[in-house]
DNA sequence: AATACGGGGTC
DNA sequence: GACCCAGTATT
């Protein structure tokens, strides 16, 4: 606390000049007192003058603000995009996605990926309508308690459209902040990410804690980048982040190595009854849990043991012939995948009740089938005449 | 504290 | 191929 830099009084830029860079980088005092004052007005008015033009930020509408921060988890804005415009044309505020029929919502995720992510908005919609008027309630502890939003959600909805002046850390906040205080310590453990949320708690502006979020997230998306070289050039605290000055900004953020993923090996049945294809849904719970696929089974099968499960399915299969491999990558698992093409009798597509005949477009319009099942899915016909 | 949970982009 | 990303819930 002895060295705490003075707070910003004037011109961000004259102020700079006449105290930082030495006074900041030689006295390696603890974090708060490098951020404090200086780095605040700096990077607001950075943010004021190079925001990115995005659908969510036309207008205030919490609504808004919390469809698109849960999209934004683990995803990127361009990937985005198109799927908010989409999703709050369809579901205009909670009472609307509270109502959504499960089939829809998926068909509006498909694609998104962590799909509880829009089941436990819906959970949360609901308990909006019930217990808040409709209304997402205007306090972090209350965004807190709803399904789906946890600490940086919270305290983006919070900030960014009710202007409550509370972090919102994600993993631009940590490499950004990391950075500038050349701190080293691993932002993977959740220790470090509620020290970080204290720190900015004390030293963010009062006046406009939204802009100071997304002023740290968006110099974190567009400056400060996490592969790559950081574009320090065009950055406005350049001259006092101690990763810069001490030229070490690819060693930090310092990250705990993650686990390797497992493989695992499976086989995928296009099942064809003529124009359509056999689909099924998925069990409620992991995986891709409530999504739609193409029927398959662990391990790598010979044709023969296909026409097996084929046969176990009650069907009857009169034709197979075998497909490319392929490969699809999750966070956790890597499936390895062998396909199957198989024609079965049309009389007997009725006896199992699991599955779903259908042909692509019907599927396209009513059916999620995730990303996994690509490579396969392309066999599916167009259309039944 | 560790693990489950998608998908697409970049180097 | 490895790594990254506007995280949260469950175990």
């Amino acid at each position: 606390m002895e060295n705490r830099i003075p707070v910003y009084q004037d011109d961000p830029d004259t102020y700079m000049e006449n105290i930082c860079s030495d006074k900041v980088s030689q006295n390696g005092s603890e974090n708060s007192s490098v951020l404090s004052g200086i780095v605040s007005p700096l990077i607001i008015k950075w943010y004021r003058e190079n925001k990115r033009i995005l659908p969510w930020r036309d207008q205030n509408n919490a609504y808004y603000t919390w469809v698109s921060e849960i999209m934004l988890q683990q995803t990127r804005v361009e990937a985005v995009k198109p799927y908010f415009i989409r999703f709050i044309t369809e579901l205009p505020d909670p009472a609307a996605l509270a109502s959504c029929p499960e089939k829809k919502l998926m068909k509006l995720w498909e694609g998104l990926g962590y799909y509880n992510r829009v089941r436990n908005m819906q959970a949360a919609a609901c308990t909006v309508v019930e217990e808040y008027g409709g209304k997402l309630p205007e306090s972090y502890e209350k965004l807190m308690s709803l399904k789906g939003i946890g600490s940086y959600t919270a305290g983006a909805i919070a900030s960014i459209a009710y202007g409550i002046a509370v972090p919102a850390v994600d993993g631009n906040v940590l490499r950004v902040v990391s950075r500038i205080t050349e701190s080293r310590e691993d932002i993977m453990k959740q220790s470090v990410r509620k020290k970080m949320e204290q720190t900015l708690k004390e030293i963010m502006p009062s006046d406009c804690p939204g802009d100071f979020n997304q002023a740290l997230m968006e110099l974190g998306a567009v400056v400060c980048v996490p592969n790559g070289q950081p574009k320090c050039g065009e950055c406005p605290v350049q001259k006092l982040c101690r990763a810069h000055l001490h030229d070490t900004t690819e060693e930090i953020p310092v990250k705990a190595p993650k686990k390797a993923r497992r493989i695992e090996n499976r086989t995928v049945l296009v099942i064809q009854d003529g124009e359509r294809t056999a689909i099924q849904k998925r069990p409620d719970k992991g995986l891709l849990a409530g999504l739609y696929e193409l029927p398959n089974v662990k391990g790598t099968l010979s044709a023969e043991e296909a026409v097996k499960v084929v046969e176990k399915m009650k069907l009857e299969p009169l034709y197979i012939e075998e497909l490319e491999p392929a490969k699809h990558i999750f966070s956790h698992i890597e499936w390895r995948m062998t396909g199957y093409l198989i024609r079965v009798s049309s009389l007997e597509t009725n006896r199992n009740s699991k599955l779903i005949f259908a042909d692509k477009k019907q599927s396209d319009r009513q059916y999620a089938i995730p990303a996994a099942f690509g490579a396969y899915v392309k066999y599916m016909k167009e259309e039944t005449r």
